[in-house]
DNA sequence: TTGCTAAATGTAATACTATAACATATCAAG
DNA sequence: CTTGATATGTTATAGTATTACATTTAGCAA
């Protein structure tokens, strides 16, 4: 359950820093973190991993804030329009962003065995991707780059 | 809706071709390629661009071949198995391998605008993903490399 | 303050994507 | 020919996401 490029760290310290970031940032580019907004970061932020938008739901239901379906999405698409989080393509489901605030192209290590993600930094025109597009003539707008595997626990410990 | 790196080319033959390498492929490897499997390839060839499992779906329904979606995932888990489709994860849609036969990690350029598709040849251990995983010990068993944007044809004319 | 406008939220319904479960049929190997 | 594995037929359901519209709230201007 704790895992940030799988290494165990402060959870606690770490919600609060980037929710304190992300105050910030709302503040300047006059976007607004409401209520919901700001407990599904948080909800996020602590769960470390990749959680569906129905489990998001769930807590946030939990804590009064709303039951319908796109209370939950409608918090996740301003999360992610603002790079406060990531949705995972190949998982269906949604994590909090490790290098808060700049524009940027993440690149995701999933464990499938425990939903652990890494998140690493590349800009959409590194890589073969970047290459392709160029000899193609391609626009980049987003870019999906992914890689379902093991951890480095869940190698070791496969049946846990 | 022709496109294959962007660039129009001959479809008939591009099918046929394919479809005689999966036939050869298949005897090969003591695979199956049944009629119901058989024709999605030919349909996803046809498009060549990505289509839904319920796109294939209604066109194997029009020929006769199944009307329930688990005629189409199942035809589609065939093919993806043996490397002759792919999904496209950012658009929850399937397509025909432009690179056939040997097992490969395959990087896309994905036309937001007319859903045309080219596909990139890459391997798993390449590029940023596979220098994060390296560092972090990670065991890579499959990659999503997509990006998504406009071709050449829908940069310039964006409002087709 | 009042009223206007844009943004955010509440809610119900529905659309889209995918799988589970189980019965039946087909086919190759012994 | 029968057995076992694979493929197909079918119904139901699970999981993911959006549309549509009513209501509320927040910011701003008259």
């Amino acid at each position: 359950m704790t895992a940030f490029g799988f290494q165990p760290h402060d959870h606690t310290d770490c919600i609060r820093t980037t929710l304190a970031q992300a105050d910030a940032y709302c503040a300047e580019h006059k976007l607004k973190l409401t209520p919901i907004r700001r407990r599904a970061l948080e909800i996020l932020l602590a769960e470390h991993r990749a959680l569906g938008a129905y489990d998001l739901l769930a807590v946030l239901a939990k804590d009064g804030l709303g039951t319908a379906p796109p209370v939950a999405y409608r918090a996740l698409d301003f999360l992610t329009s603002a790079g406060f989080a990531h949705k995972i393509e190949g998982l269906n489901a949604y994590i909090a962003c490790a290098h808060f605030g700049a524009d940027h192209s993440p690149a995701f290590l999933i464990c499938t065995s425990c939903k652990s993600v890494a998140e690493a930094e590349t800009t959409a025109t590194q890589g073969r991707l970047g290459e392709a597009a160029r000899a193609a003539g391609f626009a980049i707008s987003r870019t999906v780059v992914e890689a379902l595997g093991l951890c480095p626990q869940c190698q070791e410990a496969p049946c846990a």
